[in-house]
DNA sequence: TTGTAGGCGTTATCAA
DNA sequence: TTGATAACGCCTACAA
């Protein structure tokens, strides 16, 4: 009974009958739970290769009301890679415990949150990982579905679990690497805090530039015409290589004699670098330059000394967070967790 | 009656007791389809609000036989954003119509490409895209278990609807840039065609290559001494920076004079553009580089000029096709679509 | 150790 | 115009 093919999908039933015995008992094989005689299960076995016989997730999530999908909605803000890392080790890591993800990637406008949730309830996901800030009304709108989630990297508010990066020693550790090198003219260029008008939305800007400002402040002292801040568009609007290109191309205009530069990304690093190289300067030897992110530190020339976010274990960790809590490994109750940011020190930076 | 929360969501019944009236006519209401007289409509539509009702989709996949799923596999090399652009062209397109998109990025190994498979067919997805090289096994065994199936970009066999980039125009139209700039000593850094032992595979550098070879012998001449090819590691191993930085130095070492340089990558360009720096000269000063892909061309320094693959339309133009042929609008036989390949000129290239 | 039967939430058919 | 009911494919008591 060969009925593989086109849309003539071979069910349980067609299975029992071709090893002539009852659906429960095929199903009983299949699932590996329950007495069954060896004979029998090789019967099963072999009729299940003939047949072709696949499940049909549809209705074993229907019935067993556990879909086993862990709905990740992220704004994957191209070129950046960051968050195409965050998907992989979410992806990897839930397919490693039988999991599959399914991924909504809204592209700029947020009223493509509610969309994407929406999406994820009706396919009844299991849980939902949100890897770009959702609005707290959002995220609630979840969690009363009673849907365990937890955000990732920029969270919005106390909702659900959050998995967090140590920004302010990262930010920390990469003044004080330019500090030992010798410089003390040293720009920041990033992202405003409070320009989202959310404690929560600013807390990542905010912490790379305290860090700076209280670094600088406690040694090389803290000039604020050293500090360039690009106010984001939109909400969804990240700036990028543009306002790094404007920002430095800025300061060298000014002659504030500035020796080495803090970005807030890689991307902003690699409009510092298009500025610095058009004024015919070198880097580091004029001036040293170092990133956030690790995404296209290595794609640049030289190669970017870089503060490394862990993209791929905070994606990995929110997946395993919520599987752990479905199987009941873990409390339910909101946890937050903070991962390492890490200075890679490579070839964008040296002694003044 | 308030039934929303912890996992007791409502279902067409409890909204049909709210409503006093049938499951039926509720069903008739949510699809629009059927005669409901006005009234009823309404009480119905409030009950659906006051029970904070949501389809579920596994019923609904389960019982109308089509999941309005399609299932995307993909190869995400970071930080390549080339794939997450088709996988977004893609996304998006299905989301407008009704779709939703299941993708599984396969990172590496190929054994994974089975496993992706099995997963959209045990979801029951409508249709199949493959913007990354699958083996024709893999393909035919989705195309026997009778779900539409396109092949994107990197095709391996004459299976289901394909979908490409015409490589050579694109290449050609970089080469003769750099002729009518002036430059002979031209050379070409890529991906050696034929390394993949597949006549499919291996097309898009075969053409990329060949029409470097075809443009340069018609002109300034070919000569194989300025050409460098980096072999994949692994059939999933694509060459990028390494080997751009690896050849280019290479290159300079021999003093072959060149002038200019046609990298198959702009991940390769990234790498050529590092060993340049090097050595102490500028671009496009001292050497003019076109890259291709057009993915990281804007992060680099100077901006490079490179051939524009249409990601997007990539993505969007295989969704389409697909959704078409499942409702019906287009014929099932394998179609065969090449889009354009666009040199962009930036800050790369220079007259001699 | 195996089989029977009911139900998961929908949709669709057919009566009423 | 509406309602009862039978599937869809799977799982799981419970009966045999």
């Amino acid at each position: 009974m060969r009925l593989c093919s086109l849309r003539n999908i071979p069910t349980l039933k067609h299975v029992a009958e071709e090893a002539g015995v009852a659906v429960s008992t095929v199903a009983r094989v299949i699932n590996d739970k329950g007495y069954v005689a060896e004979k029998t299960r090789t019967k099963v076995m072999r009729a299940v290769e003939t047949t072709g016989y696949r499940v049909n997730s549809l209705a074993r999530s229907l019935k067993s009301n556990r879909s086993h999908v862990i709905g990740h909605l992220l704004r994957s803000t191209e070129p950046n890679p960051f968050f195409v890392k965050v998907a992989r080790g979410v992806e990897e890591y839930a397919r490693s415990r039988g999991y599959t993800t399914l991924t909504y990637n809204m592209h700029g406008a947020s009223e493509a949150e509610r969309m994407g949730i929406e999406t994820f309830l009706n396919w009844r996901a299991d849980a939902l990982i949100f890897s770009t800030p959702v609005s707290q009304e959002n995220v609630r709108h979840a969690v009363q579905a009673g849907v365990p989630i937890v955000q990732v990297e920029r969270p919005r508010s106390e909702l659900g679990h959050r998995i967090t990066v140590k920004n302010y020693q990262g930010a920390e550790s990469a003044v004080r690497h330019l500090l030992e090198l010798g410089h003390s003219r040293i720009a920041y260029i990033g992202v405003k805090p409070g320009s989202q008008g959310n404690r929560f939305a600013d807390y990542v800007e905010d912490e790379r530039f305290g860090a700076f400002r209280d670094v600088m402040s406690g040694r090389a002292g803290f000039d604020e015409n050293l500090v360039r801040f690009a106010k984001p568009r939109s909400p969804e609007h990240i700036p990028g290589t543009g306002h790094g290109y404007q920002a430095m191309k800025d300061l060298l205009a000014c002659a504030h004699n500035v020796s080495a530069v803090l970005a807030s990304s890689d991307m902003i690093a690699a409009g510092v670098l298009q500025a610095i190289r058009e004024q015919g300067l070198s880097v580091p030897g004029d001036v040293s330059v170092i990133g956030f992110d690790d995404t296209l530190s290595e794609y640049l020339s030289p190669l970017l000394t870089t503060v490394r976010l862990p993209a791929n274990e905070l994606g990995l960790t929110a997946a395993k967070l919520l599987i752990d809590q479905l199987e009941g490994k873990t409390p339910s109750d909101g946890q937050l967790i903070e991962l390492d940011a890490e200075l890679i020190i490579r070839k964008s930076t040296s002694t003044r």
